[in-house]
DNA sequence: CGTCTATTTGAATGTACTCAAAAGCGGTGG
DNA sequence: CCACCGCTTTTGAGTACATTCAAATAGACG
């Protein structure tokens, strides 16, 4: 349960066994259904989410009642809303699952908690940030200079695995075209081979 | 010559005047002049840079040779290549001033240095961070699912004292159009009165 | 097998871009 | 102080890329 965990972990810091058993009290296991909700915009988000398998994803809903996909996680990835996660404000994205997932989850009083008895995972969730920024702006620099075509071969090439495992229309949402757009798009792209 | 800093620092953290005056001795200060660069692509960028007056903006150009702006950086706030700066790898980023600018220098070592004299620091340092990481979501957000026009009217409301600072060619960079498409667009607002 | 969802395709439309040129503005030097 | 130069902003005309609306086809799931 707490496996891929543990090696996600120490890839980025070192930590004992026993320091790592003391993290895991602090995670609670939750199955999550195929489009059930781990958050529902309007409402605070409470939770960071380790997924142990499956995929979620986080979107906005836009005045024409059109989903925009901020982030998807599958295996061994993180997903919140760390906007409301950190400030206590009401969230304004939807949290769900595309597919069958399970995930540990993390309250943010569990979190103040675990950093009192294990401090080095302080720095583990300042290295994740740092990644998560500057992932953040690799996306911000593609959407103002790239075109929807090198937007996808990007996509594809950064996610191997999301290509694999979510439906083209998802994938549509994230790069911020239609799903008809993609569908053209994928049908040049195999054209010139 | 550290004021602007004090205030900026302990707006955010509880720190002691003398605690303060210890972190001074760690920063550097720069003048730039307009058009000239604090990081060329290809370079790693070694700074975090805060300033004290004028404006700096980092950007990257594209196979075209356009230029596509990815932060401003007016008074009372930092720039820097965080991708680089802090993997040592080199920028795909430049970093230039705008007007005539002073800012005040944190080489990557002397943060280290400064994080063992203040430990304070490091948490300054993670609300900066997150901070900046809920931006670059609402900027992406704002990417996708809004219109050029919204995208502009987002920027006016987010950011007055930069419409007031920079040429309108560098706010259209920022949110991704063309600037014949603002000023197109802004004709079309003042249209509406 | 039937239903629901995802993908593909077509035709018409629209938003923003490109290319080109004019007008406006600010600073510099004669 | 004015003339000139460089840069920014505006305007026009034609174009391209992606969207919208609509419908057909393909796939997945119970």
């Amino acid at each position: 349960m707490f496996d891929l965990l543990c090696i996600h972990i120490t890839k980025r810091i070192q930590l004992t066994p026993e320091e790592f058993d003391r993290c895991t009290q602090f995670f609670e296991r939750r199955r999550i259904k195929k489009r059930q909700f781990l958050l529902h915009n309007g409402e605070v988000c409470r939770y960071l989410a380790f997924v142990n398998h499956g995929c979620l994803r986080r979107y906005t809903i836009d005045h024409k009642g059109d989903e925009h996909i901020l982030q998807f996680a599958i295996e061994d990835w993180w997903i919140t809303d760390l906007n409301s996660f950190l400030s206590g404000a009401p969230s304004t994205h939807n949290i769900d699952a595309l597919q069958n997932s399970e995930v540990l989850l993390l309250e943010k009083s569990a979190r103040e908690n675990l950093f009192e008895a294990v401090p080095a995972l302080e720095r583990f969730f300042r290295l994740l940030l740092e990644s998560n920024y500057i992932a953040a702006q690799k996306r911000i620099s593609q959407a103002l200079s790239a075109s929807a075509e090198e937007r996808y071969l990007t996509f594809v090439e950064t996610y191997p695995r999301l290509v694999k495992q979510v439906p083209q229309n998802q994938i549509a949402s994230y790069i911020g075209i239609t799903p008809q757009s993609l569908s053209r798009i994928r049908k040049e792209l195999s054209a010139k081979r």
